[in-house]
DNA sequence: GATTTCTGTGAACTGGAGTTCACAAGAGTG
DNA sequence: CACTCTTGTGAACTCCAGTTCACAGAAATC
């Protein structure tokens, strides 16, 4: 059940937001400033935070990364009444996720959280498979070894690698070599050449940090 | 094969020891300054390092570090004919793996190398499982999802995990949940709670870290 | 051009992780 | 004390990742 957390200081905007956003099932909170809006975010997690740009003492635009240092999954739509080109780029160089100009329809805020829930659900589904793939190619000790080998070696073919792993099935190699391919962790030049992509340069860090952390 | 470095001003002792390391068939180098040791550890891998003591310009306990910063994995054997206890404590908090107090006989210096090559492959081996089982046992989402369940939830029991997991067989979140204590990532108190352990932490840690790595 | 090496594809098999179902003892509850 | 819930164990089964073996076309080498 999403949570929202609205932050502006119009207690009647912030009102019917409230009631709006939990007749719609998303359970909402408010605050009528960034200061207050951050010790709330600070106990709570927030799907979304509806962000005014115009309040006392501390602005949204500049809100946005300290709302974001405390809890980076959270999707910042900045609500203005007083927009420009200039504070809508800043915003969202900043980091936000969205961007509305007062006065709005609120059906039309709905749809837009509506559709930054669905694609983050959407990403972490892809992030979730993202990391199975990592975890399910790389628990393997063979492609380990290969992986390992293709970043110590730049220049090894097919055959080459067989030898080096001491393996005597050529086709062992060759599907664990495939399964890599396939996850985008290694590529072949037109020389036949092994190399790691940039994928797989993360997935080396991944284990690089793995075993620094076991082996403390 | 291993590779020696033998960091050493006395350029017989330096000769002495690489007859005989070659002998035993341990690729060895030499440098007859601690300057000199670094460069060739920067261009090579070493496993030991023999390091001399008394050295003109950076003594063999002040370059401990800066060795070690190059090649985190080499083992640093210091060789002393000044030996007191302090300078020994001193090299061994440094990292240094041993201390020989020169002279020693040539046959002493190859058995601590060969215990030290034995104890470090060991070692890898050990960590090589670890990170094996690491892999194997969270590339399974059910397992992920349940060792992230009891990191936010600290009161949990046995049945509250099956139910919070929308599972109806509870022999098969037993099945996950006696996976995950074999490997020593999670405990149950004797109230039947269940709880990560530091091991279990380490773990959430290295998922985390894949998790950031492979979304950006 | 014959031979060797490289780099495949494919099918059958194997082993074991994971699932499902049966069953049950112990603890808690009414 | 009867019933419900919790927390198991165990066996049979399923599914599939990984292995092995057979085979072969293309490229390189002699």
């Amino acid at each position: 059940m999403p949570r929202v957390l609205v932050v502006d200081d119009d207690s009647e905007l912030r009102a019917t937001i409230k009631e709006v956003m939990e007749s719609e099932g998303l359970i909402t909170d408010s605050a009528e400033n960034a200061e207050k809006g951050l010790m709330l975010l600070k106990d709570n997690i927030y799907d979304i935070v509806l962000l005014d740009v115009i309040m006392p003492k501390m602005n949204g635009i500049d809100a946005i990364p300290l709302f974001l240092n405390t809890q980076a999954k959270s999707k910042i739509i900045i609500m203005t009444a007083y927009s420009t080109v200039d504070t809508a780029v800043e915003a969202m160089k900043k980091g936000a996720a969205d961007y509305l100009t007062k006065p709005f329809k609120i059906n039309e805020l709905m749809i837009t959280i509506m559709r930054i829930l669905e694609e983050q659900k959407f990403k972490d589904c892809a992030e979730e498979l993202d990391i199975d793939c990592a975890l399910s190619t790389m628990a393997n000790p063979i492609r380990r070894q290969i992986i390992h080998l293709i970043d110590q070696n730049k220049t090894l073919r097919f055959m080459e690698i067989t030898r080096a792993l001491g393996i005597s099935d050529h086709t062992k190699v060759n599907f664990h070599l495939k399964v890599l391919k396939e996850s985008d962790y290694i590529i072949q030049n037109s020389e036949k050449i092994y190399r790691i992509t940039d994928k797989g340069d993360k997935i080396l860090s991944c284990l690089s940090v793995i075993e620094q952390n076991l082996s403390s």
